[in-house]
RNA sequence: GGGGACGUAGCUCAAUUGGUUAGAGCACCGGCCUGUCACGCCGGAGGUUGCGGGUUCGACCCCCGUCGUCCUCGCCA
């Protein structure tokens, strides 16, 4: 071992090491000097260690008034106990100091264009973090969402391999399919003008294991989708990918719960009750105007049609002729948190349902017996008695109306929950505190009036429910899927399904979605070639791994738990890919 | 592709709403300090206000364009 090499992490000294000599290595954390006293807290991934340099040795002293933040040092002296009342609480090493006899500055470091330390959270903007990332990847707390994604991913491992599952690697390279996202294309050098795509996941593969036997599968496995980002979306992540044979929808339920008790309780150590409960997707979008609702809080969609109709409101009247819904919601509270304006057209709440299509936001506040607002007058007093009962509404609230096609209300109505559940502080977002959900019975179609087509909600292999198999052929809006999402405080976690075994049902779905043999057997041939040989019942679940990191740190976004992410517009700020290529490189390629 | 917010010292933010020398904290440099620990005190350096144009006697501030960052709608089977 060289002498400068470390005996101790900078996390590891405690009072039982006092008068033991060792060697830390570490970076510059803070730095306190005096005319021949110089304090230096030492930082590695295990912690900080305060070192005292007070020494005769004038060339030590000299060296440690010539250090500055982040230089990187060896330092080797007596483990000694603070002076009575100067122990650090703060610091899990506090109890003790290391006293400097000896240094090297194994590498010097000019200032950094961003201070590491997170006091009073005034970080630099993300864009000079991510440009230096691996200064940022020093801070605490991203040291500790890199560990926790680590001890996730760990367990994980450790659970499924304990219940017989195995880890079975796919190919990067692949075919690219026209359905769902738009793929990350690879140019073959063998064969001029054709392409591999980078997998949207490991989807089609782990069905053709299925097929091969190898009846529990997972794979921690990276998925690229080439579109646009969101703060808990990189074209780049992760899934646990998995899918098993001979099983239910029940199974995947059980297999979920408990690995997702034992992440848990492995990485929070915290006890999550299971079951999950379960919702329709019918109720989730009725009540929460979404499939993944958050219901960390309450606050419910109202269907107020009924009620609505009996009123002289001519909008109201004209979007229920129209076959549209009236719903709403009922702030608790809130009369006298939002002013008029901030409820009139343009006002912030309108502002926010009109992104997503609604035309209006109607109002009416709660004034003790008495509802008030622009539109009360066309509400007779016994209506507006009812709608007070439905909404369950008291004096102090404030009642919240989207009248319009249905998909609009949700959609509306589901966004303007979300917005008023933060306005009104209806929960701690900063509380440990999850809530989880299984949303299931997903419609296998929707309709895309556009295209005047159905096509698949999940994809086109998701086994129907039993029941509505003869509805393929009559009514497809009415089938409902063995599909189900894993949903954790409003974040969609997980989302799979029981695939479809029978080359019938198969046949069917893709005369639903308009697909003819010919255009099937093109896109997936080599998979309906596979399942014709013995295919087993199989179905399985892939889960957001960085999603899940993201719920169990707290944040609420997706870079924060990525060592090397993109920006929001798909750059990597660091490197800066994407870039241009050599033309060598294009030549061998035939690009140019 | 659309909408919104933002862009001022290395970093985080001010600048009395168009007024003359653009400030503060942190960081940095120098000095003082023998128990600090986000050390403290004194001093110093540091600016083409993202970039380009325009309006004006005068622009960090208003207008147009452009670049960048974040959020969001579309998109994400």
């Amino acid at each position: 071992m060289s002498d400068w090499q470390r005996t101790h992490t900078c996390g590891e000294l405690r009072e039982s090491h006092i008068g033991q000599t060792v060697t830390l290595n570490g970076w510059v954390n803070t730095y306190r000097s005096y005319n021949n006293q110089v304090f230096v807290d030492l930082r590695d991934r295990y912690g900080v260690t305060q070192v005292v340099f007070e020494s005769e040795d004038a060339e030590l002293q000299k060296l440690a008034n010539s250090v500055g933040r982040e230089f990187v040092l060896s330092v080797t002296g007596a483990v000694a106990a603070r002076l009575k009342g100067k122990e650090n609480a703060k610091l899990a090493t506090g109890a003790v100091e290391l006293k400097a006899s000896a240094a090297k500055v194994l590498n010097a470091c000019p200032t950094p264009p961003f201070e590491i330390t997170e006091f009073g959270n005034e970080l630099a903007n993300e864009d000079i973090r991510l440009q230096y990332r691996y200064l940022d990847l020093r801070r605490k707390t991203l040291q500790d969402t890199m560990i926790l994604r680590h001890r996730l991913c760990k367990t994980i491992r450790d659970t499924l391999d304990a219940q017989g599952f195995l880890e079975v690697e796919t190919p990067l390279l692949g075919k690219s399919s026209p359905e769902g996202a738009r793929d990350y294309l690879v140019p073959s050098r063998v064969y001029h003008g054709e392409w591999f795509a980078l997998p949207q996941s490991p989807q089609l593969y782990k069905q053709l294991l299925m097929v091969a036997g190898y009846d529990k599968y997972f794979q921690i496995a990276r998925c690229l989708r080439d579109e646009d980002l969101r703060a808990d979306r990189q074209p780049e992540f992760t899934q646990l990918d998995m899918e098993m044979s001979f099983i239910e929808m029940e199974d995947i339920f059980r297999v979920i719960e408990n690995l997702s008790k034992a992440i848990f309780k492995d990485c929070l150590d915290i006890d999550i009750p299971t079951p999950f409960r379960r919702m329709g997707y019918d109720e989730a979008m009725l009540k929460y105007g979404s499939d993944k609702p958050d219901l960390r809080y309450a606050l419910e969609i109202v269907d107020v049609g009924a009620v609505a109709a009996k009123s002289e409101f001519k909008v109201f009247k004209d979007v229920l002729a129209s076959g549209g819904v009236i719903r709403g919601l009922c702030a608790k509270g809130a009369a006298d948190k939002f002013s008029n304006s901030d409820l009139k057209p343009g006002g912030k709440l309108s502002e926010h349902v009109g992104r997503y299509g609604a035309k209006g936001l109607a109002w009416m506040k709660v004034e003790g017996d008495k509802l008030t607002g622009s539109i009360e007058k066309f509400f007779p007093a016994a209506v507006q008695q009812e709608l007070r009962q439905v909404m369950n509404a008291e004096s102090g609230d404030v009642l919240l109306f989207v009248a319009d096609k249905e998909s609009v209300v949700c959609d509306a109505l589901g966004a303007l929950r979300i917005h008023l559940a933060s306005l009104l502080k209806l929960y701690d977002p900063d509380a440990k505190v999850f809530n989880i959900l299984w949303v299931v019975d997903f419609p296998s179609f929707m309709y895309d009036a556009e295209d005047k087509r159905w096509v698949a909600n999940h994809h086109p292999f998701t086994a129907p429910r039993d029941e509505d198999i003869p509805h393929l052929d009559t009514d497809p809006g009415k089938v409902k899927a063995k599909a189900y999402d894993l949903v954790m405080n409003g974040y969609e976690v997980g989302g799979g399904s029981i695939r479809i075994h029978s080359p019938v049902v198969q046949s069917k779905a893709f005369q639903v979605l308009g697909m003819d043999e010919e255009t099937a057997k093109s896109r997936f041939g080599f998979l309906l070639d596979a399942l014709k040989f013995g295919a087993p019942p199989h179905g399985g679940i892939a889960l957001g791994i960085d999603r899940w990191v993201m719920m169990l740190a707290g944040t609420t976004n997706i870079r924060d738990v990525i060592a090397f992410p993109k920006n929001a517009k798909s750059r990597d700020l660091m490197t800066g890919a994407p870039a241009g290529v050599d033309n060598r490189q294009l030549k061998d390629l035939g690009l140019k």
